[in-house]
DNA sequence: CATGAATGAGAGTTCATTCAT
DNA sequence: GATGAATGAACTCTCATTCAT
């Protein structure tokens, strides 16, 4: 496959990301794709085989991206705290982000393909969360800036808050306000009592 | 309808129930619940016109039993720190109860449905979730057996927990010992500090 | 499937014959049979669920009706030779009868799905064609109407030469002549010497 | 076309030969030939435009080696039953060679483009093999090895199970027993009796 | 000459939905 | 009420064939 390929390639990932992100994933059809993207039915089968492998090459897409932001924006000088909250802000653009985003089409997919497996994706990220988070939070602690008892058990209740909130965004709305109020709560719930 | 269609169609919900539990909600179809009923086509019609009649008549038989189960065991000397330890163990048999949960079928449904209509049931039934706790962490602040700056965030907090637990649950896999320590987690948060 | 199911089946089956005949095996499709039967795509595969089945299904009539002719002809009183007669004259009908002949599609089935399976309908076929012949040639010696110092070899070589002539019937024509020739040689083979 | 094409022809010929051995006609698309010859499927259309050409053209090839093969072993002072033999060992050779033997997608061929042309190629074929046989079966009356009545039907017939095995052999299989015993059988019916 | 991306026709298959019985 | 045969739309996937490079 030659270089007018992969920008193909690129092209038919960008435009099923929109479609994923409009419909889903099980209202997604190769035909719909096929569709937005204006090709050949044939030409489609050239690069993808299913939707199930597009969404897939998204979502690795997607992990990639998000490493590096989030690497990208540390400095040496960041405190904890500084960290964290970048983290949550994150968080909230992602959670706040409706147009554009997988998140529907990933829960399907994962309900779809439903295997509890300890690789898969969602799981893999999720453990990482936590174990940053973690390590973040006793950060915090021993520099004075964080007061916790149970670290692991708070960047496991930071994780669970942010996937409750993403999947309530997802099926019933949520405004800013109600982000930024559950994301000072958690920073409370860290801080060092005065 | 006479007496023999109300059992019929009493009959078809709870086949159609496991169907659902089985596959979700996206992946079934009128023909799927015809056969597991061993019913005609034409006659499932008679009761139903489409999956998603099905589902939704279920998930409101659902939402009245549970109101039943919780209101129906709460007494009058209960102190809140009962009534939420018993909310959270109620909410912790659903997470955990794998077989026969329409979770997963629910989702799916409100995620086709996309709908961030403030009616919506997931979004009726969050916000009572919220209601119910705020009332009765501040029933434990009064009563001295909580403290909270921020109760209405506590509530808020305690339902995304729960939900990002029931997501996580259906794609990752959660075990009891997961649980137990983010209600145990959650628990030591209302803690009236020594 | 009630009385209904069982004639269109059978329409099905007679009208997917003639396309057979017409055009082999390979070259007939679903869509092929659904326009000569005239009903829905769907409604064909009500019945069957590929064109291997259906041709199976022909084979099965085919054969059971081949078997009924051939017994059912024979009378108590019938001489080796004359039950052979007929055998031969129930072949040469087989041979030439062009129109409505399963014959190349047969092969072309048997080609496709290539086992050489001892118990693959052709292989049996042949195997009970030779015992027959075998036990009619030695009941022909033992009445004194044949001679012959191999029967077995002699029915194997009968079997091939019709097994010969139906090939070259289809692939490069045959005409009658040719065929009673062929008889006639076979016949006088087992002739007894005068 | 210049010494390279002819090459390159040659090449996709013999690869498209083992193509069609293995899968027969109808089962082998112009893409399986690509993909076995590891050209570009335009390249292919510059020297074939469909598997029925490139089928042909393997027949004619195979039809001029046929004859090299046969008349390049018959020596002068042969007999009757010498070249008989030996024209029967070699159709026993094609008959159990399984591999790279193109007899199945020959018939397909035919199959598929029926047409009982009087010059077809297995038409010519099978008459040229008659009359080679007649004039050899006379021959060998003539020197008093052979004892025959009818040398044409005697020729046919042999044609005739030749054809027979040949089919067998693929639909059934056939053992090299089976085709000894076969020839033995014809030879005997040759033989001047004692 | 050679490539291989692109096209589009067409086959297979499944189901929601209707309707005569 | 109940049945289940029938329909047809929609989707998946594969290839023969073309054509710009």
């Amino acid at each position: 496959m030659g270089e007018k390929s992969v920008q193909k390639r690129k092209y038919i990932l960008d435009t099923a990301r929109k479609v994923f992100a409009e419909k889903g994933f099980k209202n997604v059809t190769m035909k719909d794709i096929v569709e937005a993207c204006d090709i050949s039915r044939g030409g489609l089968y050239l690069y993808f085989d299913s939707t199930d492998q597009i969404l897939l090459e998204l979502l690795h897409m997607e992990a990639e991206e998000t490493d590096d932001v989030f690497t990208g924006h540390i400095s040496e000088e960041d405190t904890a705290a500084d960290i964290l909250t970048l983290f949550l802000k994150e968080q909230k653009k992602e959670l706040l982000q409706k147009q554009d985003s997988l998140t529907v089409a990933v829960y399907e997919y994962f309900f779809v393909h439903r295997s509890t497996d300890k690789n898969s994706m969602p799981r893999k990220q999720f453990d990482a969360g936590v174990r940053v988070l973690e390590k973040l939070i006793e950060a915090g602690i021993a520099s004075g800036e964080f007061y916790c008892e149970d670290p692991k058990g708070a960047a496991a209740n930071i994780m669970y808050v942010l996937e409750g909130m993403k999947i309530h965004a997802q099926t019933c709305g949520i405004t800013e306000k109600m982000v930024d109020e559950q994301l000072y709560y958690i920073m409370q719930g860290l801080a060092v009592d005065v």
